[in-house]
DNA sequence: TCTGGGGTCCTAGGACCC
DNA sequence: TCTGGGGTCCTAGGACCC
C-alpha cells in the first residue's frame, strides 16, 4: 500500500537581517533590532514583540519601540550569510529550490538510509546552520510545498514543525487565510468581504465564485491550496527572469535633468549586473511612482538583446520623455528601470542581428565585445560570427 | 500609514499573422 | 471580399513575496 510521507522541508531564517547584525554585534543579542532607517527592512523577535513589522515606516517603528537599536543595511554582509546558509541546505540534499536570499525548499525524499529520517535531517540542518553560519533557522516539514511553508511559519522562531500526513487538514483549516500563500491584504479583504475568513472556509467555498471573484488563475489556486492540493515538486533553482534597480528620492524637487541623471545612474547598475550575469535583455521597463503613490510602468521591447549601457539607457530615457506629463501632474518619488526577456550573452548573438548585412555595426559590436571580455573573446566571436554570416555573406 | 529595493506571476487588450 | 478562429508578441497594470 502507497503511503505518503513528508519529505519536503521548508527553511527560513528567522529575521535574517536582524539575526546577521545580532551575530556581528554581541551587545545587540537578546535586544530589540530595527535594520533600516526610513523603512523597516528587518526587525528581530524581541522587536515585533512591541508589533514592529517589516516595510513598517521607520518612524511608526520607534514610536512603538523606542528602545530598540537602529542599524543601517549592510547587505554585502547578508549576501555573505547567504552563501554560507546555501552551503549548508546544498550540504543537506542536491535538490535545493532557492525562494529568497534566506530561504529554500529542500526535497529530502529517498535520504532515509543515509541520512536518517526527514525529522532528523531537519533537526541536524538546524544545528549546521547554527554552527556555520551563526544565527537560528526555522524548518516546516510536509507532504507539500505549501504545508512545509506554512508549518514553518508557524513554527517561528528558532522552531521545527512536522505536519504529519494523516493530520494535514486539522492542521490547515483553523487558520486564517493570510496563512495561505498567495493572499495578501487586497485577496484577503475581498474574501473575509464574503464571509471567508479560515482557509476552511476557503476549502467550502464555490471554486466558480473564487474565479469571479479573484480571476481564473487565483481562484482556482487558492481553492486548490485550502482543499490541501499541491502537486508542485521542488526544482533546482530556477534562473532569473528579470534584473532591476531603483531609487527613492522622497518629495524633493527635482528637474528634468536631475530625472535624466538619475535614470541614468540606475541603468548604470542594472546593466554592470546584467553583464556580470553575462546575459543580455531585450525589454527595458521604468517604473515610476509618485507623490500620491499611484505608480505606473512603461516599457520598450527592443530588435536586438543587449547589455549596453548606451542602448538601455536611451530606451529608458525616451520611455522616460513619455511619462514626463505623467511626472508633472503627479510629482515624483521614485524611478526604477528593470530589464526582462533574458538571454544567455554569447558572442555571436550580438553577431547575428548585427553582422548580418552591414560590417560597420560587426566592427562595434566586436569593440563592446573586446571592451567586455578581453580580447580572446574577439578570437572566438569572430570565429563564431563567420561561422553564423557565412549563409548573409554569400548571399549579397 | 505614506515607505525600500529586489523579485515573481497573472490578466487583458491590441496588433499582427495565418 | 469578408468572416472566423487561433496563436504569438507587446504593453500596462495589479497582486504578492521576502
Amino acid at each position: 500500500m502507497f503511503v505518503p510521507v513528508a519529505t519536503i522541508l521548508h527553511a527560513d531564517a528567522d529575521s535574517f537581517f536582524a539575526s546577521v547584525e545580532q551575530r556581528d554585534d554581541p551587545s545587540l543579542r537578546g535586544r530589540p533590532v530595527i535594520v533600516g532607517a526610513g523603512v523597516v527592512l528587518a526587525a528581530s523577535y524581541e522587536a515585533k514583540a512591541f508589533g514592529v513589522r517589516t516595510a513598517m515606516s521607520g518612524r511608526t517603528a520607534r514610536r512603538l519601540c523606542p528602545d530598540a537599536a537602529v542599524v543601517p543595511p549592510r547587505m554585502k554582509a547578508y549576501t555573505e550569510a547567504s552563501k554560507a546558509l546555501y552551503a549548508v541546505f546544498d550540504d543537506t540534499t542536491p535538490l535545493v529550490e532557492g525562494l529568497s536570499i534566506d530561504e529554500a525548499f529542500l526535497d529530502v525524499r529517498g535520504m532515509e538510509r543515509l541520512s536518517g529520517t526527514p525529522v532528523e535531517i531537519a533537526h541536524r540542518l538546524r544545528a549546521a546552520v547554527r554552527e556555520h553560519v551563526g544565527i537560528p533557522v526555522t524548518v516546516g516539514i510536509a507532504r507539500t510545498k505549501f504545508l512545509a511553508k506554512v508549518a514553518s511559519a508557524a513554527a517561528k522562531p528558532d522552531g521545527l514543525l512536522l505536519v504529519a500526513p494523516d493530520r494535514e487538514r486539522e492542521f490547515l483549516h483553523p487558520l486564517p487565510v493570510e496563512a495561505v500563500w498567495g493572499v495578501g491584504a487586497k485577496t484577503a479583504a475581498k474574501l473575509r468581504g464574503w464571509g471567508i475568513a479560515s482557509v476552511g472556509d476557503l476549502a467550502r467555498a464555490d471554486e466558480k465564485a473564487l474565479e469571479l471573484l479573484l480571476g481564473r488563475h487565483a481562484g482556482r489556486h487558492l481553492h486548490a491550496l485550502a482543499n490541501n492540493r499541491d502537486p508542485r515538486v521542488v526544482h533546482l533553482r530556477p534562473r532569473r527572469r528579470s534584473i532591476g534597480s531603483q531609487h527613492a528620492f522622497g518629495r524633493r524637487p527635482w528637474s528634468p535633468e536631475q530625472l535624466d541623471a538619475e535614470v541614468l545612474g540606475v541603468v548604470e547598475r542594472v546593466t554592470r549586473r546584467l553583464r556580470a550575469a553575462r546575459r543580455v535583455a531585450r525589454t527595458v521597463i521604468l517604473r515610476l511612482r509618485f507623490d500620491d503613490f499611484t505608480r505606473a510602468t512603461r516599457s520598450r521591447t527592443l530588435p536586438h538583446p543587449t547589455a549596453s549601457t548606451r542602448v538601455v539607457g536611451d530606451a529608458a530615457r525616451g520611455l522616460l520623455v513619455e511619462a514626463l506629463p505623467l511626472i508633472e501632474q503627479r510629482g515624483i518619488t521614485l524611478v526604477g528601470v528593470a530589464v526582462t526577456n533574458l538571454a544567455d550573452d554569447l558572442p555571436f548573438q550580438l553577431c547575428l542581428p548585427l553582422g548580418v548585412r552591414n560590417t560597420a555595426l560587426l566592427d562595434a559590436a566586436l569593440d563592446e565585445i573586446r571592451d567586455r571580455y578581453g580580447s580572446t573573446a574577439v578570437t572566438r566571436a569572430v570565429l563564431l560570427g563567420r561561422r553564423a554570416l557565412e549563409i548573409p555573406l554569400l548571399e549579397d
